[in-house]
DNA sequence: ATAACATTTCCATATTTCTCGAAATATAGT
DNA sequence: ACTATATTTCGAGAAATATGGAAATGTTAT
């Protein structure tokens, strides 16, 4: 992965409403929800969400798939681990005991 | 970790030049390097530089050691590592084949 | 004391981000 | 056609970020 595009996408997660608009995501599931759900639950107004929903829909880190009127929002899981494993390869502690990460062999290297 | 805490890690990586440097300094090993050799290394003026260094000391992902003239910085891996397990733990699939992550028994959860 | 060096702080500017109400768009039901 | 629902876009202000030259600070050597 490259460097511009890792830094993209931390900054989208290093926004505290968009981490947890992001965990969210991830704690519901591969399904998706409504943006209308997260708006609700997390009590962000519907227009300063969309923007946040925007950014990780740009940072590649959330799709979102129409289905008639309702929008539904769901967590990349690939690009998120392709995410951690640049961390883990390139800002990690490469000398000390080193941290295993292993993944499905689905996620591949990409961008 | 607090989402927030995290958020501000994320934030402090969220910048391909910052997010360079700190890779630099992982790069370099624990023993860390002198901010002007970071300076020179990657292109950046010194004035820049600083700004970007506080930034990630800030985030706690930085360390600094003065050795009389010269600044030491060097990448703190326990919060990276840290910083790592929180998305590992909170912002990835909970139900695909998880990501194994075994840590150092050092890295304690902190903040 | 003065000079050289390493780095930060000061300052100013340009740009981007964050926020959110109001209006617009798109879809579906009556 | 009209209404309700879901979400985005517009617009606008406040705040934060990014950048870098110049001046200041702290340190060592002469």
């Amino acid at each position: 992965m490259k460097l511009e595009y890792a830094a993209k996408q931390l900054e989208a997660l290093g926004n505290p409403t968009r981490l947890s608009v992001y965990r969210f995501l991830i704690q519901m599931g591969p399904g998706g929800v409504p943006v209308g759900s997260v708006q609700k639950e997390l009590n962000i107004p519907a227009s300063t969400l969309s923007h946040h929903v925007a950014k990780l829909v740009q940072a590649g880190l959330v799709h979102q798939n129409r289905e008639s009127r309702t929008l539904f929002c769901m967590a990349d899981y690939e690009n998120m681990n392709s995410l951690i494993r640049f961390l883990v390869d390139n800002c990690c502690c490469q000398t000390c005991a080193p941290m295993e990460v292993t993944t499905p062999e689905s996620v591949v290297e990409q961008n």
